[in-house]
DNA sequence: GTCCAGGTTTTTA
DNA sequence: TAAAAACATGGA
């Protein structure tokens, strides 16, 4: 990856296999959108970023600064994707399928409490309005921040624990979360006294970072699942939802999630996304 | 009105 | 222990 700076924007090439609307849209994350121009506007880590792709060049309005601390590694510049696909192709014809519809996706490496709540939320939901709930969220309990002139983008960054946890289930009600919400709750609870402390389950053997996660009311296997792998960069970890259960066993009958080892959370990406843009094949 | 949505908990047999 | 129902909400 090489970057340079000009005026208040970076310009990335050398980046591999990137997309920004694979990215944002293959469901792993619910606080970006996309203009009419084709940039997309999104807030993560208490920062607002426009970005768009040119070819083979993205382009950030960033600092230096947050560009090296945050964006390059939320996006995942680093990661060798070229290897990912040619190892993918390799495993199995039908992941090798799915990897190129949409050959520019990144597994995001998210903010943990953001992508714990964010899959609380999601349990069966659909992925519309867990994107509102989630905007209601910020904008009631989050805190404003910087945005640039022009855009019409909700500029609130996501609720801290500490301060969800000081919140009333009638605070929670004009989120209209439903039954999830004293979920968040028990959440914010957990993580803001230290009882789950979330960047532990980075390093810890992976059944002992899933039995954490779901010590939490509400937090079943695959919201631990999904929070492992878009939050606590564990890439071995693989949700399996509604959509992954019809494309394990139509698409891929009699492989057990373990075949896809390493490479386990990429494949479930290409998996989901492929199989709910292509519904069809599971009528 | 019915069904479904990136599930989990509670109840029932 | 395993299967079914309940859980809020809103769009198709």
């Amino acid at each position: 990856m090489n970057y340079i700076c000009k005026g208040n924007s970076i310009i990335v090439s050398g980046v591999s296999r990137f997309s920004i609307s694979d990215t944002c849209n293959c469901g792993q994350c619910f606080r970006w959108s996309a203009c009419p121009d084709g940039t997309y506007e999104g807030v993560a880590f208490g920062r607002f970023l426009k970005i768009s792709t040119d070819g083979d060049t993205i382009l950030l309005n960033s600092t230096e600064e947050d560009f090296l601390e945050i964006w390059s590694n939320y996006f995942d510049f680093y990661t060798d994707y070229e290897s990912i696909h040619s190892a993918v192709s390799r495993l199995h014809p039908t992941l090798s399928k799915a990897a190129k519809f949409a050959p520019g996706i990144h597994i995001l490496r998210q903010d943990p409490w953001e992508t714990l709540c964010s899959f609380i939320f999601s349990q069966n939901n659909n992925i519309t309005r867990i994107s509102s709930i989630i905007k209601r969220f910020c904008e009631l309990f989050g805190n404003p921040i910087y945005c640039p002139p022009g855009s019409h983008f909700h500029a609130f960054d996501f609720p801290s624990p500490q301060v969800v946890s000081s919140l009333s289930l009638e605070d929670l009600a004009p989120l209209r979360c439903g039954f999830r919400a004293p979920y968040i709750l028990d959440a914010a609870r957990k993580v803001s006294s230290g009882q789950v402390h979330l960047d532990n389950l980075r390093l810890v053997p992976l059944h002992e970072a899933r039995r954490s996660l779901m010590s939490i009311r509400g937090v079943g296997p695959k919201v631990a699942e999904c929070t492992l792998l878009y939050g606590l960069d564990r890439l071995e970890a693989f949700p399996l939802d509604i959509w992954m259960k019809r494309a394990m066993s139509v698409l891929f009958p009699g492989v057990d999630p373990s075949f896809f080892g390493d490479l386990s959370g990429i494949s479930q990406q290409y998996i989901f996304h492929f199989s709910r843009m292509n519904p069809h094949l599971f009528k």
